[in-house]
DNA sequence: GACGATCTTACCTTTAAAGATAACAAGCCT
DNA sequence: AGGCTTGTTATCTTTAAAGGTAAGATCGTC
């Protein structure tokens, strides 16, 4: 990571987990205990200062009933849900 | 990384990675030198054996010239340009 | 001012991403 | 068949994410 556009996009989302969290009215210790993933990590996370793996912010994601792609667009996100998508979405059958 | 959920969501972006890279006539060589990223582990993202971070899927974003997001909606994705955005989106002064 | 809740930071360990390189597997083409 | 391109897989090293724990910092509130 050394490109400042990464650190924005870094900071942008998680900036986006905050305010959704906050929106839920969640404590990061909460949350935490939501996703499995320690309160310092989300910590590190939300303030822009850990880059976190694609299934690390599912759970962030899947844990505030949102879809991870709306806690990275940089504006008001539109998914358009695809007509065979299951519950989770991402239809593919045994990841295919 | 456990979860079924989480097992789709890397093959599925990784299915969109390389769908988007080949509707542009990309060789993995080619990306590879465009993102900086080795071959060997575009393979892995591409065929969902990797978890990538999220600044390399931003790496992957911006050489194929897509919004981040759209490399992991499960469906089409509209993002709505935020008024302040600068041509990187993201905009937050000096990562705040 | 002490207390509690909430978040941050530091330190340590384990695990895995990422780069490099090399070997291997298909396809394709002459 | 031989070479060429393209992608996959394996091994190794370095780097950093993630968990745990504990220590600070910043608040409200009593």
């Amino acid at each position: 990571m050394v490109d400042d556009s990464e650190k924005m996009l870094l900071a942008y989302a998680g900036k986006r987990i905050r305010e959704t969290r906050a929106a839920q009215g969640l404590s990061l210790e909460q949350l935490a205990r939501l996703t499995g993933i320690s309160g310092p990590a989300l910590s590190l996370i939300e303030t822009g200062k850990r880059d976190p793996r694609l299934t690390t912010l599912k759970r962030i994601a899947d844990a505030l009933r949102v879809a991870p792609a709306t806690l990275i667009a940089d504006g008001p996100v539109t998914i358009e849900p695809s007509l065979t998508a299951t519950s989770g979405g991402y239809d593919l059958g045994e990841y295919q």
